[in-house]
DNA sequence: CCCTGATTCGC
DNA sequence: GCGAATCAGG
């Protein structure tokens, strides 16, 4: 494709990983196709999308309302005091500690789920580097929030006990399991 | 400086 | 409708 337009699949992925939780420049890099975040945050915003759950890298919450940049602006009315924007709790998100690529999906291992038919109760842990086409969803039911039973318990790491080696090494292991 | 989303405006 | 430029902030 030459013009990356706004097709429908994108608009699809676009609104699901917006949803998702995803930044818009993780959005951009995932529809590829050369857009950037202006172009998924404008995207968003025509949609009528906005403000949702959690914001990316950092778990800081952003949200200002109106900010008034200034070309040419006569003197412009005050601006409502902006739309109700939701504000909702996110799931934390997954940790993934240095992980290397996805090698082959386990035999019944879950992962087929992609962002085109992840549903509203589909575990959303990601399985695989998001920006490859093999990136997929774990896809099971949803049990813990957004996340399966199984991956819940990663996503809401307990934490880990010092001197446990043990334990470290069995969670690396099981850890491994979910890339 | 990295990142985030929000807004405006020229196309 | 689209998105770069810009803004505002963590």
């Amino acid at each position: 494709m030459t013009t990356a337009s706004w097709t429908e699949d994108r608009v699809g992925a676009l609104k699901k990983l917006w949803l998702e939780g995803q930044s818009a420049s993780q959005i951009a890099k995932t529809l590829g196709g050369g857009v950037t975040r202006n172009a998924v945050i404008g995207k968003v915003h025509r949609l009528g999308l906005s403000g949702r759950a959690a914001p990316s890298q950092p778990a800081r919450t952003t949200f200002r309302a109106a900010t008034r940049p200034r070309p040419a602006a006569p003197a412009t009315p005050v601006q409502a005091p902006s739309a109700p924007r939701r504000i909702e709790a996110a799931a934390p998100r997954p940790v993934m500690t240095a992980q290397p690529v996805a090698p082959a999906p386990a035999p019944e291992l879950p992962g087929t789920a992609t962002v085109m038919t992840l549903g509203a109760h589909m575990c959303k842990w990601p399985i695989g580097d998001p920006s490859s086409r093999e990136f997929s969803f774990c896809g099971r039911r949803a049990s813990e929030g957004v996340y399966c039973g199984e991956h819940a318990r990663v996503a809401y790491q307990p934490q880990v006990r010092k001197g446990a080696k043990d334990g470290a090494s069995e969670l690396a292991r099981s850890l491994r399991r979910y890339i």
